[in-house]
DNA sequence: AAAAAAT
């Protein structure tokens, strides 16, 4: 028997807790363990030098994974049945782990090791939070997936055979084992499935698009990476709204990807680009970009997508709104990015709406709809409070707030506090009004520079500043460890980015605090207001109550028709998209478990 | 109407 870490993991695992359904609309509730504990002394044990042995680490969950068609046990680059590798036209080979032979083989030169743990002595590094998720949060959480041929959740790493150096770069991360959108996420990319998922971030999003993105990089011996004059051809793309989120997504990729070999790139705008041209001519195989830069990088030539095999768009609804959408159509569609089901494409969101569900379509081949029960917002760990607070006591009132939070002794770095402003006047003009009072605050919004928006999440961050007074630009996707309280001094007009800012908190299944003052200019957002308390057992004020039975269906574009208790639903199963057919959803409901496929009317357990 | 995203 190995005795690498992973294995030793799966051996700690509860072994019959497999849970095997596997087609069609699937409903598991996870019954997940408690996570094995490891002394810390033992946490960053090497795992066994043995080479990597290239076929049976599946036998752990090899029982269940019967019926299912294409075996997730057995060799991965042995010339096994690969999906992707097909579909790509390349037929397996015999590489192994860490055979990155193409003649080009840079990525591991002078690699910074962004762990800091190059000591032997190694100290856990602290600052990491990402360590120490609370796994006991997870239990229970509902999962949904619709498609054909679902692949099976695993329960460990171990169960899938993703690479020594990967493993040990999980091991470092403490990753103990995956969450519940990776249990069901890394399956499906590894499967070569296109993905829409519908996952709280906080939840393990970043990793399990990564994991199998670096995965299917390192097995792919024969993926040409070397720049062409001075053109870089990235094999994976990975896009995300704002600035920060990116760079945030490139230190995550980067430690799952130390000493892979996969080199990781990030580009954004307000930064020089000189920089970021010579990185890239530098080498890389998976670059993270925000849209407005990486357009820029396409026209000057100095990035081709030719070579994409993998896209992933985080904060996907974002992406796809009013705002992204002609650029985002222009880099997927326009450009020389292979068409859907050449590609692997991933979405990733917490809220998904319909309507974008439609328009993200046409981005996928015969994909597979996941919904992840919300981990972070939308559950008893963040206790929900809306206050009636008029708008010109709103200053008053936060400082009310600040001074009994202060009181109890909850402030400073281990409690930050995000305020959220609608403006980014409204942004400034606060951040100055707290710091005449004596609370120091800090601000980030789109009109500061890029060096300004970088120091103060730092500030922020450190608990230098324990307030950040902040416009959306930090609603969506950023890891901020502490946030012990998010305060939406302006509600938003949108729910669902309501549901995002509140998710600043509470992150990694640990508990936070949400405050939002509500008065008449926000009566719209009443009754989706009201009716997502009630979801996550929020009590109601009685006075919203009110407001939300007297207002027209408000809550901005999206509001959380049919079920909402649960972070989304496939809007293929719509009787209006059945009805009328349409987009992108070519194969579905065609065998595959859909016991009669979701005709008008059907609903499901979620109903 | 506002925010974000290229210079």
């Amino acid at each position: 028997m190995r005795t690498s870490w992973a294995d030793s993991v799966a051996a700690a695992e509860n072994p019959a807790s497999g849970s095997s359904a596997n087609n069609g609309s699937v409903r598991t509730t996870s019954a997940l363990t408690r996570p094995a504990y490891v002394p810390p002394h033992l946490r960053n044990r090497p795992p066994s030098s043995d080479p990597p042995a290239p076929a049976n680490s599946g036998s752990t969950s090899g029982a269940d994974r019967s019926g299912y068609g294409a075996p997730l046990g057995g060799s991965r680059w042995g010339g096994g049945p690969r999906n992707d590798y097909s579909r790509s036209g390349y037929s397996g080979g015999g590489g192994g782990w860490n055979n990155r032979s193409g003649g080009w083989d840079r990525g591991r030169e002078r690699e910074v090791n962004p762990f800091g743990d190059d000591d032997p002595t190694e100290q856990e590094f602290s600052e990491q939070e990402n360590s120490g998720i609370n796994f006991d949060a997870y239990e229970d959480i509902p999962v949904e997936t619709s498609g054909d041929n679902v692949p099976p959740p695993v329960n460990t790493f171990a169960e899938i055979d993703l690479g020594e150096a990967l493993n040990q770069n999980i091991r470092r991360c403490k990753y103990v084992k995956p969450t519940p959108v990776q249990r069901h996420a890394i399956p499906i990319s590894l499967a070569g499935r296109d993905l829409m998922a519908c996952a709280q971030t906080g939840s393990g999003k970043t990793a399990a698009f990564c994991f199998p993105i670096i995965s299917g990089i390192m097995k792919d011996q024969f993926a040409q990476r070397r720049p062409r004059g001075r053109v870089a051809f990235p094999l994976a793309l990975i896009l995300s709204p704002t600035r920060e989120l990116s760079m945030q997504i490139h230190e995550e990729a980067k430690k799952f990807a130390y000493q892979t070999g996969v080199k990781v790139v990030v580009a954004y705008g307000g930064a020089p680009i000189n920089q970021q041209l010579r990185e890239l001519e530098r080498g890389v195989d998976i670059l993270v970009a925000t849209p407005g830069r990486l357009v820029d990088l396409l026209e000057r030539a100095r990035v081709s997508l030719e070579l994409i095999k993998y896209l992933a768009l985080d904060e996907a609804d974002r992406m796809l709104d009013m705002g992204f959408e002609p650029q985002i159509r222009k880099i997927v569609q326009q450009m020389d990015m292979p068409p859907p089901g050449v590609r692997q494409t991933m979405l990733f969101s917490a809220t998904f709406p319909k309507e974008i569900q439609r328009l993200a379509s046409d981005f996928l081949s015969t994909y597979i709809f996941l919904a992840v029960g919300r981990v972070g917002s939308s559950t008893d760990l963040i206790a929900q409070r809306v206050e009636f607070v008029h708008e010109s006591d709103k200053r008053s009132h936060l400082m009310d707030l600040l001074h009994a939070q202060k009181a109890n002794g909850v402030h400073g770095k281990q409690a930050l506090t995000l305020v959220f402003v609608e403006t980014k006047k409204g942004a400034d003009s606060l951040e100055h009004w707290l710091c005449i009072n004596g609370f120091p605050a800090t601000t980030i919004h789109g009109d500061r520079t890029q060096q300004e928006r970088e120091h103060a999440l730092k500030s922020f961050k450190s608990g230098h500043t324990p307030i950040l007074v902040a416009t959306d630009v930090a609603a969506r996707g950023l890891d901020i460890p502490h946030v012990a309280h998010v305060v939406n001094f302006d509600l938003p007009n949108d729910i669902d980015d309501y549901v995002h800012r509140i998710g600043r908190t509470g992150r990694a299944g640990k508990s936070g605090l949400a405050t939002a003052f509500f008065n008449e200019n926000n009566t719209s957002m009443a009754r989706a207001l009201a009716e997502l308390m009630q979801e996550s057992n929020q009590e109601v004020p009685a006075w919203l109550s009110r407001y939300a039975a007297r207002s027209s269906y408000g809550g901005g574009k999206n509001r959380r028709s049919g079920g909402g208790r649960f972070g989304g639903r496939d809007f293929r199963r719509d009787s209006s998209y059945n009805r009328g057919g349409g987009g992108g959803g070519s194969g579905y409901g065609a065998s595959g478990g859909y016991s009669g496929g979701y005709g008008p009317g059907m609903t499901s357990a979620w109903d």
